[in-house]
DNA sequence: TGGCTCACG
DNA sequence: ACGTACGTGAGCCAT
């Protein structure tokens, strides 16, 4: 079976070169659009496994449209050349990949495009169109797909005939009318003035074509009528200039666009040329092309020495005298996600141009004592990548790693905490090194996952510790440069440590009690299912969003809400809707609840609980919350349920780990909020906290203009969703959903929150200003989060960036107080020699284990310990709570 | 593997 | 006119 695939060249080169930060190889040739492109390529070559790619571009300057349109696609900006200059570059590298490309004078790519897909539709060929052009969308057919590029360019929505039907209820051939109506500011596209895609398709769901919307005018009313009267012709013109023209005079078959595969050499030597080191890799060309496997190599040769057996004291000893500078990089391989079982496969270490090798097996040897005791001398500073892992996967083998001076992937996050990719491939690129392999590369994936020979497994640690030597000098340096180091070296490194220590503890969880929740739950679930069924009429799959749906939407006949992309949406929103229609629906609801409880926190719990001590080993990820924030996994202890009676029981089962003992949480009270009157310096807000206050009550007090004992609670409900949205960034819509009310009153709830609080709404707009100026925003502790799209010209992108900042500030601050009180915590502990232990987070909680004679210091101690972290303009406060469990300690 | 749903702060 | 509240992780279903 043949498949084609379509690319819109000009389009989505456009969208890489957006997409894309600034990219130029060492010639100064910009490469960003070339890059964008090619991964998007390889990535559908690779997904769709085309037999036929085609790429057409648009050609010479007179287009047909232009003839009786003088002004089509006139109000456009010029192309910039660190553009333009990058479409020779992407033809050659097109040739490189065997890639045929078509354009035609006087024609757009949309066009030869249309042509294709004409042809396509007559042979019944399997066809996916890629553009970020929504016009394209018209050429949609049962044959024909067409791709849009979303989200910059790495990721494409297919649009079928009938997702196009679901998202705009037209047709395809609907499109044009679309444009015809609304018409398209970036073609010069004039449309109907006033006529925005809403209203369009309003008109087009009641009338189905341009001309039928202009023979029916008399049934539009008042300013309306008249616009669409006046720009009949406009309507007319515009419906043309948007229909793409099928009919090009191709002198190509079907057979000029079939795509054999690339020649390696070939394609090697190009990607070379424009220095795409990362693509190399990727498609592992390093053997292929002119230059062979050179470039690859680091740019001076690591001497390796590898340290097999006791014959190597000599080595060993030479290696440890190599360590005792700051100017090395370590790196420990343990493979595995959760690092409390992760296999440690061995340990490299890199000074100057040698690197030391040293397998797990022979580091547990007695001749490797020096070398222990090296690792765990606290006083011996290491340089590494992930040591948080590191120690956890080393202490459970009975090696303590301590002295970690530096860690590259640390600091990488605090450089930049939206980044997902901190791996040292990824780093290397990013800081111009010579790229460390992918460990796909060596490894191989998911079931395919295997340790290679010993020579290249040892090569790979060595360049991956000399990766952490030149990263660690370099990134030094950047945090240096922005006024970052209190915030690594005071907090964020000792917490580390803190982290593996209470990771380590774990937490001790009854599975008796978990086992009794759970046939508990069990009656309760197969009552309701059953209940549910006999509702119902029938049995289904309850846990599936699509059975559920065709349930209550189709055969109940229930009136849906909202729809997803795949069907009916049954969340626990339009499931409260429905309730009042038909008893079966607060069922489901419950019967939600019960089953969420059941497989998340019964058994997910339980399968977690190690079995020779009873207790629970989350870990807490350091490197992942674009706000500052920790998360937890395997399992996460961070969302264990509270706010319904029913799931606040399983934390029953949460507790101390000696007898006697007891859990002990204290929490912080509305710490973001007194953040934010703290960062904004309002005094009204202040003033509530300086006097203690129910602080939603005092908003409310504030916000309706009464008295204390005025505010019932429902005006206490209303202010607190105010206090949230605040918070979070705030805007009409989301408090309107939030409180159910309309837009309009929300919004007027939220002018008369800044009416009152003005020093609050000068932050806003002071902080959004700031972004906008500097691209970032920072916390207290000086802690960064960039803000790309603040500049955006999307509104969705460039709104949610303002409401990120205001609040990654807010929340932010709050992390890094609570990281503060950690680490005081932990040392306080520590000093006064106390047997209690600290054991969760949870964001504004602590969690600790207290023996019994500990317990009225540490009722004192903690919420002290954690007010006093960091001094504000209005006091911090924590509440304590004790129990002989975690429920009770409330 | 992605989408949906839902648990927490 | 645009379509949203901020930040996470896990289980299950459908593909």
């Amino acid at each position: 079976m043949d498949k084609w695939i379509l690319i819109d060249g000009n389009s989505i080169a456009n969208r890489a070169f957006y997409a894309m930060p600034p990219l130029t190889n060492s010639a100064g040739l910009h490469t960003n659009a070339v890059f964008g492109f090619t991964t998007m390529l390889l990535k559908l070559l690779e997904d769709e496994k085309p037999t036929h790619v085609l790429v057409a571009f648009d050609a010479g300057k007179v287009v047909f449209r232009h003839e009786g349109y003088t002004e089509y696609k006139g109000g456009r900006a010029k192309t910039p050349s660190e553009l333009s200059e990058q479409f020779p570059v992407m033809k050659d590298l097109l040739k490189a990949f065997g890639i045929s490309q078509f354009e035609l004078s006087g024609y757009e790519a949309d066009d030869i495009i249309g042509t294709l897909t004409r042809l396509a539709d007559e042979q019944k060929v399997e066809t996916l169109v890629v553009t970020g052009d929504k016009d394209m969308l018209q050429l949609a057919s049962d044959n024909v797909t067409i791709a849009i590029t979303r989200k910059g360019i790495s990721e494409v929505e297919h649009y079928s005939p009938a997702a196009i039907e679901e998202k705009y209820g037209l047709k395809p051939m609907q499109i044009i009318d679309l444009k015809g109506l609304m018409g398209d500011a970036s073609d010069n596209i004039p449309g109907i003035p006033g006529v925005g895609e809403k209203t369009a398709l309003k008109m087009l769901h009641e009338f189905g074509t341009v001309e039928e919307v202009l023979a029916n005018t008399d049934s539009l009313k008042g300013k309306m009528k008249e616009k669409v009267e006046t720009h009949k012709d406009d309507a007319i013109m515009s419906k043309k200039l948007a229909t793409i023209f099928r009919e090009v005079p191709l002198e190509h078959s079907a057979e000029d666009i079939r795509y054999e595969g690339y020649q390696p050499a070939t394609l090697a030597d190009a990607f070379r040329k424009l220095e795409f080191k990362s693509l190399i890799e990727r498609l592992d060309l390093n053997g292929a092309g002119a230059e062979g496997g050179e470039s690859a190599a680091p740019a001076v040769e690591l001497n390796i020495v590898v340290i097999e057996s006791d014959n190597d004291g000599e080595a060993l000893k030479d290696m440890l005298s190599a360590l005792q500078g700051t100017e090395h990089g370590l790196y420990v391989e343990a493979i595995g996600e959760n690092p409390h079982q992760a296999e440690v496969l061995g340990l490299a270490a890199a000074v100057g141009d040698k690197a030391y090798v040293v397998p797990v097996s022979v580091l547990q040897q007695p001749f490797a004592a020096e070398l222990r005791k090296w690792l765990e001398d606290a006083d011996k500073p290491k340089n590494g990548f992930d040591t948080h892992k590191t120690e956890l996967a080393l202490g459970w083998r009975g090696i303590e790693w301590r002295g970690v001076a530096f860690d590259v992937q640390l600091a990488a996050y605090l450089l930049d905490p939206t980044d997902t990719n901190l791996t040292l491939n990824a780093l290397c690129d990013r800081y111009g090194q010579s790229s460390v392999p992918h460990d796909e590369a060596v490894y191989g994936k998911g079931a395919k996952f295997k340790v290679p020979d010993n020579e290249t497994l040892y090569r790979h640690l060595s360049v991956k510790a000399d990766a952490v030597r030149k990263l660690t000098v370099l990134m030094r340096a950047d945090l240096e440069k922005r006024g970052m180091n209190e915030l690594y070296y005071e907090l964020e490194q000792p917490l580390s440590v803190v982290l593996a220590g209470m990771e380590r503890q774990g937490i001790k969880v009854e599975k008796a009690e978990l086992e009794r929740l759970g046939s508990e739950l069990e009656s309760k679930l197969s009552a309701a299912v059953s209940e549910i069924y006999r509702l119902a009429e029938m049995e289904f799959n309850i846990g599936s969003p699509k059975q559920l749906g065709e349930v209550l939407f189709e055969k109940l006949g229930l009136p849906a809400q909202k729809k997803t992309k795949t069907g009916y949406s049954t969340d626990a929103e339009v499931l409260e809707k429905l309730a009042p229609y038909h008893e079966i629906v607060p069922l489901i609801l419950h019967y939600r609840t019960l089953s969420k409880l059941q497989s998340t926190y019964i058994e997910g719990l339980l399968k977690e609980v190690r079995p020779e001590t009873g207790k629970i080993h989350t870990y807490y990820r350091q490197t992942i919350a674009a706000t500052g924030r920790l998360s937890s996994q395997f399992p996460n202890l961070q969302n264990i349920p509270i706010r319904l009676e029913e799931g606040r029981q399983i934390r029953k089962a949460f507790v101390p780990s000696e007898p006697g003992w007891y859990i002990l949480a204290a929490d912080y009270s509305q710490i973001e909020l007194r953040v934010l009157a703290h960062i904004s310096g309002d005094e009204r807000l202040k003033e509530a906290f300086i006097h203690d206050m129910d602080i939603h009550t005092k908003t409310a007090m504030d916000v309706f203009g009464v008295s204390a004992d005025q505010v019932d609670s429902n005006m206490r409900r209303s202010a607190k969703a105010v206090n949230f949205g605040i918070v979070y960034g705030i805007s009409d819509f989301g408090l309107s959903q939030n409180l159910n009310i309309t837009r309009k009153e929300a919004a007027k709830f939220i002018e008369q929150y800044f009416e009152v609080f003005q020093g609050v709404r000068k932050y806003m707009d002071d902080i959004v200003m700031q972004a906008r100026r500097d691209g970032f925003v920072t916390t207290l502790l000086e802690r960064r989060r960039y803000l790309p799209d603040i500049k955006a010209s999307n509104f969705n992108l460039r709104s949610f960036a303002e409401r990120t900042a205001m609040n990654t500030p807010i929340q932010g601050t709050a992390a890094d107080i609570i990281k503060l009180a950690m680490v005081r915590m932990d040392e306080t502990l520590r000093e006064r020699g106390l047997k209690s232990r600290m054991l969760l987070q949870v964001h504004d909680e602590l969690v600790f284990e207290v023996p019994e004679e500990e317990l009225e210091l540490m009722k004192e101690l903690v919420p002290s310990t954690m007010a006093g972290a960091l001094k504000l303009d209005v006091p911090l406060k924590a509440d304590v709570n004790y129990g002989v469990n975690w429920y009770e300690a409330k």
